[in-house]
RNA sequence: GCGCCUGUAGCUCAGCUGGAUAGAGCAACGGACUUCUAAUCCGUAGGUCGCAGGUUCGAAUCCUGCCAGGCGUACCA
């Protein structure tokens, strides 16, 4: 019997002794949780009943609640005011639910009927003139935690990276190594590739600055490359090559990874067939641009939603320039389209910053009007700026945290506390590597994931480098001691056994079940609502309520054998919750820290 | 001007499909390591849930108005 089940039980018997009581079954049954474990394990609040019955929710909850019979399941039912407190015996409490968790493994969230979706999670999507970010490592971290907990809930999942790697800002870099370049390279210089093409973005500003002259060079330079110019285009391959090189390491090391890279090179020109066609259908307008120079193509979006100009037209944006060239608009129309048909979408989801939210709005609302059957699919994950202590990240000025140094910072700042902790048998270069690295990353996950997406980040360095508290290293950690114990239990040749489950129901046994009770619905909710953030909430939970039972329980040592056994069923399940949760968003576990 | 987002403890944030005394972490102070890893735990202190109305038996949560900050506001991305 899972959670699931355990509640449905519940739920039926209490439906049961309302009719039993009152004649009719009742209306808005529901199950919550007392605050505190000592008052039972569910709760259902009669509030809905009060208009159906005629009677006080207090008088409800006391007359059903005596027609709740003692069984095997619900040990105790009890009035509490205007709640009904379930106590669920704790042979099934405990026995049950961990003995399914740990039978199920990391499909223990996992829905038995789950409507198989074919969903596409657009995320990250660089451009390719600079390195990666922190915002970046934000966009990533959301994006795959996102994709896994699709994947966890039984969806098709197809993620994907649009590197943004043509326009003028790549030309900018081209351009300045072009120049002062003196043909050197990522190997030759040591450096990184998309941190040596960087260089030389930052180099073109500079200059930019004292020679204005160059921003015509690039607009040429742009011209030939569009033209397919030859020596541009080797020139544009070769950096781009150094940078998606850069890129792929940096996606290594923080665990993010791509079934399908889009580039922006071969879909710039995808969404000029479309305006044709939505011209033909009259979807789109021409309409004279402000300054008379040619007809711009436009689309007019709806007065319901976003209302009029201020001369009292409906509002517009632009799908195609009046000289035929581009827009991001264009573009993203096109990739639209072509992302769904490749991947045969039911849903498509773009994970990009909210400064973006108009846009998104634009561009499903065109899509709608083309009347796309996957239209209604498409959404747009939005997230909060990630602020820096002295403001929001500039790249242009420089004020940047950069991915590769933070992720460094912080596995230096994980090694140095391992090798505190490893004193007296020093590890392996490699298992130092292995673990640093994985405490690193979780970490910086952690950090960015565990408040809601729209929610502003303001990044603290100090904090965010830190290993006490609601992190993502005190959630490892918690699962490390469970290992340790599990480990010297099997020494001791003890294993965990579902019959004593009886002899559990302390305080502290009672939280932590109560969180592996509530598990799959945090999980559903975090998928129904794309909220990655609230199942980090609950892993942390988790984990306190773990820490919170280790010290002041023992396991292998517990008063006797069966009690041993009992707990460690408790603590297995426990364990398996925590990787499950972790990993879903997008954390690995290590056995040892 | 208009639209969207945000406003909860000194700081960073949960809670927001209304329901039991508003929760965490950090910082501060005081405790707990001969004991399964103290990257832990316990305790103390800290709140007119931006303000004002309204709906309701009941509002941090829903509605209206206002205030403050952020983002955006066709022909940048």
């Amino acid at each position: 019997m899972d959670s699931g089940q355990l509640k449905e039980s519940i739920l039926t018997q209490i439906e049961h002794a309302a009719e039993k009581t009152f004649g009719t079954s009742p209306d808005g049954l529901n199950l919550v949780y007392p605050p505190g474990v000592d008052m039972g394990d569910f709760a259902c609040g009669c509030f809905p009943m009060a208009k159906q019955y005629r009677r006080s929710p207090n008088d409800i909850a006391l007359k059903i609640a005596k027609n709740i019979p003692s069984g095997e399941i619900i040990q105790k039912a009890e009035a509490s005011g205007p709640y009904i407190n379930i106590k669920v015996s704790n042979a099934v409490l405990f026995g049950e639910i961990c003995s399914e968790i740990i039978k199920k493994q990391e499909k223990f969230c996992t829905p038995n009927t789950s409507p198989k979706k074919r969903v596409m999670v657009e995320y990250l999507s660089p451009n390719t003139n600079k390195p990666l970010h922190l915002g970046h490592l934000r966009n990533g971290a959301l994006g795959m935690a996102v994709a896994n907990i699709l994947m966890a809930a039984g969806h098709h999942v197809v993620k994907a990276n649009l590197i943004n790697n043509r326009g003028v800002h790549i030309c900018k870099s081209m351009l300045a190594w072009q120049r002062w370049g003196n043909d050197t390279s990522p190997k030759s210089e040591g450096i990184k590739g998309d941190h040596f093409v960087g260089k030389w973005y930052v180099k073109y500003a500079q200059e930019a600055e004292k020679d204005p002259g160059l921003e015509t060079e690039v607009q040429k330079m742009l011209q030939r490359w569009e033209a397919g110019d030859p020596e541009i285009v080797k020139l544009w391959k070769m950096m781009n090559d150094w940078v998606y090189e850069g890129f792929s390491e940096t996606y290594k090391k923080f665990g993010l990874n791509f079934d399908v890279f889009y580039y922006e090179s071969d879909t710039y020109k995808l969404g000029k067939d479309i305006i044709a066609k939505g011209l033909e259908k009259q979807i789109f307008q021409k309409i004279l641009r402000d300054n008379g120079a040619g007809e711009n193509v436009v689309f007019h979006l709806p007065v319901e939603k976003f209302g009029l100009e201020k001369n009292g037209n409906p509002k517009k944006i632009t799908v195609l320039r009046d000289d035929g060239t581009s827009l991001y608009m264009t573009q993203d129309i096109g990739t639209a389209i072509l992302k769904a048909t490749d991947h045969n979408l039911d849903r498509s989801i773009y994970v990009v910053g909210s400064e973006q939210v108009h846009h998104f709005q634009c561009l499903f609302e065109i899509l709608k009007a083309f009347e796309y059957p996957w239209a209604d699919g498409c959404y747009h994950l939005s997230y909060g700026m990630v602020y820096l202590p002295e403001g929001k990240m500039k790249s242009r000025e420089g004020k940047i945290v950069d991915a590769d140094d933070l992720i460094e910072e912080i596995e230096n700042l994980a090694a140095q506390e391992i090798c505190r902790r490893n004193e007296e048998n020093p590890l392996s270069e490699q298992e130092l590597k292995y673990r640093k690295q994985i405490i690193g990353q979780g970490a910086i996950k952690f950090y960015l994931l565990r408040v809601r997406a729209m929610q502003d980040i303001h990044f603290d360095p100090q904090e965010s480098i830190s290993f006490d508290g609601f992190t993502g290293p005190y959630c490892q950690y918690a699962y490390a001691r469970i290992s340790g114990i599990l480990r010297n239990a099997e020494n001791l040749g003890l294993t965990a056994a579902y019959g004593d489950s009886n002899l559990l129901g302390n305080d502290e046994e009672l939280q932590l079940i109560r969180h592996l009770v509530r598990f799959p619905e945090e999980f559903e909710i975090s998928v129904n609502d794309l909220t990655p953030s609230r199942l980090a909430v609950h892993i942390f939970n988790t984990a306190k309520a773990f820490n919170q039972f280790y010290n002041k329980h023992q396991v292998i040592h517990a008063d006797t054998k069966e009690l041993a056994k009992a707990r460690l069923l408790l603590i297995k399940a426990a364990g398996t919750a925590l990787k499950t949760g972790l990993n879903l968003i997008g954390i690995d576990v290590l056995e040892r820290m």
